[in-house]
DNA sequence: AGCAGTAAGTCCGATAACTGGACGTACTGG
DNA sequence: CCAGTACGTCCAGTTATCGGACTTACTGCT
């Protein structure tokens, strides 16, 4: 009775990196949800090869996040806008930037400031959605599964 | 006078990038978050080439968010624990869970589910620290700098 | 003692991805 | 007509990634 190899994981963390796991993907996000959402603009911002946005552009498009779509037909332009699934990456980014602007930030104040609509410069708490306590990681586990964690039953 | 060009745009999420920003870093984090500190392990769970795995933990070394700490002297063997900088990362791991188990799941249930120490299946929120509301994109603005935003006064 | 096995890497050659820069096309505005 | 902008594509050179074999240092079984 062959088991099929349960080696590599497939979790969600994985299958999203698939996706958005570079570097120019989660810039050309960063640039959208600052407002900007032209080609060159991501480009210039980001310091990405045009290439390489290019590339990021399609796949991100591709699998939903953001959409391309005409915003003059004579000259021939286009924006990238977000999706309801790319608005939900809010959550990634502001963490990335949070964890930055902590760690990596030299004693200099942090690069970018943002403004929350309650009027205060935002700083993001990631909590559970039960009991709305701030998440550590030592409170978390993986539930227990009925099965073989290796292995699923027919 | 010349002005450093603002156009590649500094900012945390960059610089989290520069550290963490690949599939297999996040990978290999996502690992020791659940508990799998050891090197043959993590290569098993991630899938990741060894090589690569070994690039990936030394810079994650490097910059203060893992500690490769022996934990047997004769044969030598070693373990890779979280610094207070490493697990302040858990949102981000959280976050990119969260959205997989959203957005590709395909019908399916996640494949992995967490349980907070509150009792309940982990549902991660971001919110805002001041004002406790769950953090929507559109709530969110630059906040306006007192210089030029492309140049930095003197 | 000899053999199998595990842990933690290193080394290798083939392939794939990334990079900066030049180029193309389709326009607008002076 | 010329300069400029927007949105790419194409290229050739460099770098990174990949899977697999190999190394070193042990332990445990027979």
């Amino acid at each position: 009775m062959t088991t099929i190899s349960a080696e590599p994981r497939t979790c969600s963390v994985a299958r999203t990196l698939e996706v958005v796991g570079e570097k120019w993907a989660l810039l050309a996000l960063r640039e959208v949800f600052l407002g900007n959402r032209r080609f060159d603009e991501m480009v210039r911002k980001t310091g990405a090869p045009r290439d390489t946005m290019t590339a990021r552009l399609k796949t991100l498009v591709a699998t939903g996040i953001l959409e391309r779509r005409p915003v003059s037909e004579h000259p021939p332009r286009f924006e990238y806008r977000l999706t309801k699934a790319g608005l939900d990456l809010y959550p990634v980014i502001v963490s990335l930037m949070q964890w930055g602007d902590r760690y990596l930030a030299n004693g200099d104040a942090p690069p970018m400031v943002l403004t929350h609509s309650c009027g205060h410069a935002l700083g993001a708490v990631t909590t559970c959605s039960s009991c709305g306590e701030p998440l550590l990681a030592r409170d978390v586990r993986p539930t227990p599964r009925r099965e073989n964690d290796d292995d699923i039953s027919t």
